[in-house]
DNA sequence: TATGAATGAGATTTCATTCAT
DNA sequence: TATGAATGAAATCTCATTCAT
């Protein structure tokens, strides 16, 4: 445990690991510049190390805060209270909303996984942190199950993973696609075409 | 219109193609080193200057032929003849299938989204590459829907959407999946698994 | 407006603008080379690029710089209080030894009109900087002109290029004539051969 | 003396030298490329080294030639029945207007001094080739001394090398000083301006 | 003689990291 | 803690020249 940091000095952190997040999220890992992150941050480099030791223990850091985002925001996600379908479309809608509000974090992913995950693996938090979502699905999906309401054979993992799928492959190849298809996937309409569409598939598949 | 290259050259710039397409696919644009490029495919910088002009012509080549490729084979998937359904499963299957097999065309997909498809918009050719499992699909819901086994309210569009970010998701994540879930899925099993699943879920949500 | 440099990066930008005209003179731009100037500078290269940004970059402030020195020395020349013929003859004078003092000069600018001003045009600083010789002449010949000393037809424009031309081709040309003519045009005796034959053609044509 | 060229390789050889000259003139010996002056010759290559040996084999050609065509058009130049004064404002002319027609020679004949005319001494032609010029030049001047127009005082090296550089300077410079000046020195009116100037510092400077 | 492809040495430029104050 | 300057290794790219046909 390092000892506690000044005031003024985790603010500085806390400006570099901002604007680390939007470079490394701009440019990539290999493609983030450490010179535009302590300019960005109104830092310089020195601190940038004394802080981080490296541009790889730094995106480590990055890497692990945005995880620990997510993760905080699915904390405030209740459905305990609500039907089993009306459940199920709140987190579809949520994990889609989440990750369409924050394509940076897409983008950290697929960087990561380029890298195979080696910077995540040496993570002491990360695997430790467990997503409150794989619970609350699993428990909609029992009550819908019980309820009759929901067919019974589902895996909740391999829904787990469709579920963050139909959201981030949409955010995470909006360029392509819309460069393909001719049309800008980025806009508040396509949004919610995208959101009625996964919501539907969802529960459509969940039908007994 | 270039002149015909001769056969060495041709078979010069294809080894530095392939050379690329693994170098790109391992490490990204940025991560890629022309060194290790020229090594890999036995010529040297010089050519690979000669052909391509620029490490990011020579991305965008690799990014085509990548497109090219899987066009191709999308080519070859025939389901004029099969019952709607059965059709259905083989065209969620194949592209489950071909993503899986092609772990680099994601790689690739991925990097250049982070690009935000800036060399995707410079292509001729890539846009005007349509994909002939959009008419598969159009073909296919168009005939379930006339028989009564499918339901008529799906945009094709967004299915095709669908259907690839169901594998494309679990195959660019896998590395992550892997180490939050602390299970393999890069096993044959695991795409057995997840090949039923995805399965499973097209169909099910396609049901009247 | 750039913030003040420290002192010690001050010192730096100067030695590596001073080795870059050795060698920008030797060498021309295009052969000149930058481990050449960052190694007679006792700087590295990465310095050289954080200080002037591109080798044109250099070219261009090390032209500017020339410039400014000339235009600095000219400013000390002082022909006012001295009548018009004397007057005449040191502005003369000074010109061929500013020039054949500073070949380097002579070097920089036929570069530069190899490149057809390319650079000098993007100059901000040198068409601003006004050649005191300019005004002097002017001002000598009107003087003189109105004494009856000088002729009263001459282009101040036109005598200023062929004050400067009848230096600037001599020292420019000093190794090709040396050879064509097989005798060394390099030693002092050759130059004040030279400046007594130049004071002479200008006074001479100035008669009425 | 080598065996003669077949007819077709003479041309060849005359086109790379062609293209040589203008690719030299247009960069300079170091910023001249070899790839540019085959294509605009429209030969390859390997012909150009085998006819040259070398870029520097081929600078000292074109050099030589250059030379070579000044000299005879030199030869051309007339004056021996014209009064002196007429004559020599003709010399004084013929050189200003091919100095003005030639500037490609111009450049060569600078980058040759950038290199302190280390082709030129290697040159078993040119120091042997002696200008015309010169000749005429110290007959004028005896004519003109002997009726008394000229003065008797004059070096005739030391008028050739002015008479040279009023032009030469005017046209080697013409891109800078152009930019200094804020006006085009490269349009006819210019030019019959220059040459009326010099033709009176000429003749005003020869009167006795 | 002619040609397209290939090459190796070396050029310019970049960048993560460390030093000196 | 903070900062501007400096560094060396390595990256991308270039070019005169030679090879293979």
């Amino acid at each position: 445990m390092p000892r506690p940091l000044s005031a003024r000095a985790a603010a500085t952190r806390q400006r570099i690991l901002d604007a680390a997040l939007a470079e490394f999220a701009l440019n990539g890992l290999a493609g983030a510049r450490v010179d535009e992150i302590a300019a960005r941050s109104g830092a310089n480099k020195r601190m940038l190390y004394a802080h981080f030791g490296s541009k790889e223990e730094l995106w480590l850091t990055v890497l692990e805060r945005a995880y620990a985002a997510k993760r905080a925001e699915e904390r405030e996600v209740d459905v305990d209270h609500l039907p089993p379908a009306e459940a199920m479309a709140r987190l579809v809608r949520f994990n889609l909303r989440y990750t369409a509000a924050h394509p940076e974090f897409v983008a950290l992913l697929n960087q990561e996984n380029i890298h195979r995950a080696a910077y995540l693996q040496r993570s002491a938090e990360v695997p430790a942190m467990y997503s409150p979502l794989v619970d609350s699905l699993r428990d909609v999906m029992a009550r819908g199950a019980e309820s009759g309401e929901f067919r019974g054979d589902v895996d909740p993992m391999q829904l787990y993973v469709t579920m963050l799928g139909l959201g981030h492959f949409w955010v995470a190849n909006r360029h392509t696609l819309s460069t393909i298809f001719g049309q800008d996937l980025g806009t508040g309409a396509a949004l919610e075409a995208r959101e009625r569409h996964v919501v539907e598939v969802v529960l459509g598949y969940l039908r007994p």
